[in-house]
DNA sequence: AGATCACATGAATCACGAT
DNA sequence: TATCGTGATTCATGTGATC
């Protein structure tokens, strides 16, 4: 039985910390390629609590997760009163619409609970994932918003085969929206892979319009009937993209509505770690068996690539050291327009001034600012170099050494 | 002088309705192709009012407009630093007056009040569009929830050729969001042209997703001294699926937040009148003059506009994304001279740098330049397969999208 | 006349580490 | 915590000048 290979939620809650539900017969999962530092031992890695979230992430010591992927109920007349009613109220009405008006205030305060909850456990720079449509996903940005959290950006996720509107009253609801929030407003140092989303669009900046078909086929679950075993599983596509974005190998991803484990899944193939959070033991079984046929990528097609922001600086004085540019030798902008003496500390001199390459790249064109290794030219024999490539020379030499 | 041209809103609240401040000069606008029934006489028809868009949505009669369009502020939440490209040149963001808002709290009951006073005003199968971005639509569709709106569907603007993201930091900001709500749940015989919109769209459901250009070019209003008038004019494109889908000819449509008056133009365009509010005078003038030169189109010629297309650019990560290539797998090139390795965020690795499939393409060949749609091959049962194949497949998934 | 290039610009919550 | 110096960062489209 499913509930027999199930970790309680309620259990870790009270600090009655075990794994042991979890069938010996599983394979670790998720070995990370960089593991965070200084995680807490007292995390439930690579492992599904079944219980109710905000119990479990209660229990979950505050700042130790870097990512939440959250895909909450978002239907508000789904009569599972429990979960979308955490004051216990229950609406016996049998009148759609008034039952959904009136459980607005009901749905509120259970998400501003779990985003609560999920935001006490997130690190500083961690972010959050929300997947909603438009009957929640106005509740979940206001709230989310209310309690502090700074929106990124939100993402349509464009499906490639919606469902079709078979009344014809209204535009075929052909995506549903994602909302990519940072901890807080100072949370500048969240974690985003720019580069290589850039890399795999063309050298295009990714947009916030993703195309990616529903999950279907093969990749969706079906039970011994052939029947779906979770309404609203998600592609891995759409999980892929958003953990190739906003994590690092070996962050700890948790997942608060972890249904079939399609976050679990996804994490484990990109080397990342999971923390997945299920009320239904059904579920959560369900996850555990899928995730446990899931083969980590190799390593190596894992690693980060440094930003160029990454790499080590490099001072302009080292160049001269090095004898690629000589003091004395005169620099000019890529056009001719503007000259400047290199002066032996590493300085230039445009006749006036005395300053950094970038002081005085900005100061000749009268702006603000300029980055002055791609702006300063040598000339030799007629052609001219831009003293960024010196740069890349001593970088790699540095590499080596 | 602008204000001497303006029909004074505050005038209209006090019953004292003039609509002598229309220039003479001014031809009649937008005559209705069939005038809906029973409207009140009182309203101030094909006009734009000047003032507070609550007092002047407060004096007009209850249920009297067919359809609500409204481009509310959008509290964008500026840094003070202002952004700059990366040229150094400034971003000519929006930073007027009536964008600044104290906090949230202050924002929603500002939205609160005009989406009340909106629904007053709207016959009972009224419908009512809102588009906003992500700093404020959560917020408007909470708020209109709240009110007893019923949300029909949520409507992405894809835009065609939207700003980048200048410091990378960021998924480019590509889309904004309408709501298109009816008047509250009970409101079954609100209008929708499915067929039109069918018809419009090569025969297949208008979906969710619309992509459409900026208002940019001719349509633009510009000043004597080539400066935009108005910092957020909206697309024609947008206004008129908007009336297309929702309104019939002769209904009459309300703008609370008129700005140049692209909702009064694409009506009388399209046959439909419109009450325009506008709170700047300067605006005001600039819609009426705007609306002016507005022919009204025939009867026959009231078709859905043509679907623009989208470019179908598909990332190389949507085919790994669709299984057609896996990640870790090696691609060569027709001959088998080079290979590179795919990584799960859809960049190549050569074994000394990543990048995106033309970066490595042209690196490995030594070419300042290369298509790697086109270079790169798999290799299937010994047969190879150029990846150019793949992204077709996934643009045939795209037709209708 | 047509092709090419240079430049401008759009609703944007847009840096970071060392000292 | 604040200040300061380094130096990273853009896509589609329209307009007007130049070849």
């Amino acid at each position: 039985m499913a509930s027999q290979r199930t970790v309680a939620a309620d259990a870790f809650a009270r600090k009655q910390v075990s794994r042991t539900g979890r069938p010996a017969s599983s394979p670790r999962m998720g070995l990370p390629a960089q593991p965070s530092p200084l995680r807490p031992s007292s995390l439930p890695l690579d492992t599904v609590l079944v219980g109710d979230c905000i119990a479990a992430m209660n229990a979950l010591p505050a700042s130790s997760v870097d990512c939440v992927f959250a895909d909450p109920p978002y239907n508000l007349q789904l009569g599972d009163a429990g979960l979308l009613r955490p004051d216990q109220s229950r609406v016996d009405a049998v009148d759609d619409d008034w039952d959904k008006f009136a459980s607005f205030p009901s749905y509120d305060a259970f998400t501003r609970e779990w985003l609560a909850a999920a935001r006490r456990v997130m690190k500083p720079n961690a972010t959050l994932w929300v997947i909603g449509s438009y009957h929640n996903i106005f509740r979940v940005g206001s709230a989310l918003q209310d309690l502090g959290y700074w929106i990124l950006n939100d993402i349509v996720w464009r499906k490639a085969n919606p469902m079709p509107n078979f009344r014809g009253k209204r535009f075929t609801n052909a995506h549903e929206t994602l909302i990519w929030a940072s901890r807080s407003a100072e949370s500048k140092g969240y974690t985003f892979h720019y580069d290589a989303l850039k890399g795999g669009n063309e050298d295009l900046q990714m947009r916030s319009d993703w195309f990616i078909p529903l999950c279907t086929g093969d990749e969706r679950l079906k039970d011994d009937e052939g029947r779906k075993v979770h309404p609203t599983q998600k592609p891995e596509a759409l999980l892929a993209r958003t953990l190739l974005a906003a994590t690092n190998p070996g962050d700890v991803v948790l997942d608060p509505f972890f249904g079939t484990g399609t976050t679990g899944a996804v994490a484990k193939r990109l080397g990342r770690r999971f923390i997945g959070i299920e009320r239904d033991p059904g579920y959560a079984a369900a996850a555990r068996e899928r995730i446990a046929g899931i083969e980590t990528l190799s390593q190596a097609s894992l690693l980060v690539a440094p930003t160029k922001r990454a790499e080590p600086r490099v001072p302009f004085l080292s160049v001269i050291e090095a004898g690629h540019v000589r003091a004395g030798e005169t620099l000019t902008d890529e056009r001719g327009r503007f000259r400047a003496t290199v002066r032996p500390d590493g300085q230039l001199d445009n006749g006036l001034v005395i300053g950094s390459i970038h002081k005085i790249g900005a100061l000749v064109q009268g702006l603000p600012a300029c980055n002055g290794w791609t702006f300063w030219h040598t000339e030799r024999n007629g052609r001219k170099t831009c003293i960024d490539s010196f740069r890349n020379e001593i970088r790699a030499t540095m590499a080596g050494a």
